[in-house]
DNA sequence: AAGTGCTCCAACCGCGTGCAG
DNA sequence: ACTGCACGCGGTTGGAGCACT
């Protein structure tokens, strides 16, 4: 519904945020949480609008950012993902700890997609360190400030039942649940249609759901599949649907 | 060394959705 | 039912830095 201005009142900073600006984010955050973005950069004494305080913290400043390359066992991931949801960055990116769906986004449309295309591609550039601000808060002791981390390629176990806590995806993740068992797909006539059965909905059926993510996902099931957005479609029904 | 073009990524922008009143 | 606010998402942009000439 109505959409409220944001970052038109006169005298906000914008661009690059400073070392200052991040510290003051990141303290703020730390001591009062996540959440009232409109309201943060007011209390907090930052001259940026809310939209700006929210990017940079969950782009940037969060703890447990992973920086660094895209380790190709992420990559493989993220190409996977990216046949079975399209361009849903953020669900991509909840499959991937430390990541964030501005990142994955990116690297998709500069590397994957040409590497995808046959492309040549650039030697990686190695990302230069991070800014002055986060270079600070990463020699701070604090557990809450940024971690920086190798890529690990330690990708998350399904422990979650749903892919990330935004409330899109738990509407997404709950309309899955409403099916219990892993779908039985290619009913050997050459179609790929799926067999649900309705189940209600309950803890043991989201949990259910993230081990059909992985299903999904894993190896040789997935192209199965992905061959054909039958399935996908199945999924966007039932999104509208709930 | 200087100029130019290209790449990458942080940040911005506009829109959709959920929710409270 | 309607309105407005807050937030999240995906697409796009702009500038810093790099490669190439």
């Amino acid at each position: 519904m109505g959409r409220s201005p944001c970052c038109s009142e006169e005298g906000l900073n914008r661009g690059t945020w400073m070392a200052e600006e991040d510290e003051i984010l990141a303290r703020y955050v730390r001591v009062h949480g996540e959440g009232n973005w409109r309201s943060l950069p007011k209390r907090a004494g930052l001259k940026r609008c809310g939209k700006s305080c929210r990017l940079r913290w969950l782009n940037y400043l969060r703890p447990n950012i992973k920086r660094g390359n895209i380790s190709e066992q992420e990559e493989d991931l993220i190409v996977r993902l990216h046949k079975l949801l399209g361009n849903r960055w953020s669900l991509i990116a909840g499959r991937l700890p430390g990541r964030t769906d501005n990142e994955i986004k990116n690297y998709w449309n500069t590397t994957l997609w040409k590497k995808l295309q046959g492309r040549p591609l650039r030697a990686p550039k190695q990302r230069k360190p991070l800014a002055e601000a986060s270079s600070q808060l990463q020699a701070s002791a604090d557990p809450y400030e940024r971690q920086l981390q190798p890529p690990s390629g330690d990708l998350q176990t399904p422990t979650s039942p749903l892919l990330s806590h935004t409330p899109k995806e738990s509407t997404v993740g709950l309309g899955l649940a409403k099916f219990g068992d892993v779908p039985q797909v290619g009913a050997g006539d050459g179609s790929s249609s799926c067999h649900w059965q309705v189940e209600s909905v309950s803890d043991e059926a989201l949990c259910d759901r993230a081990a059909l993510m992985d299903w999904l996902v894993d190896e040789g099931r997935g192209h199965e599949i992905l061959g054909d957005f039958q399935f996908m479609a199945s999924f966007l029904d039932l999104e509208e649907w709930m």
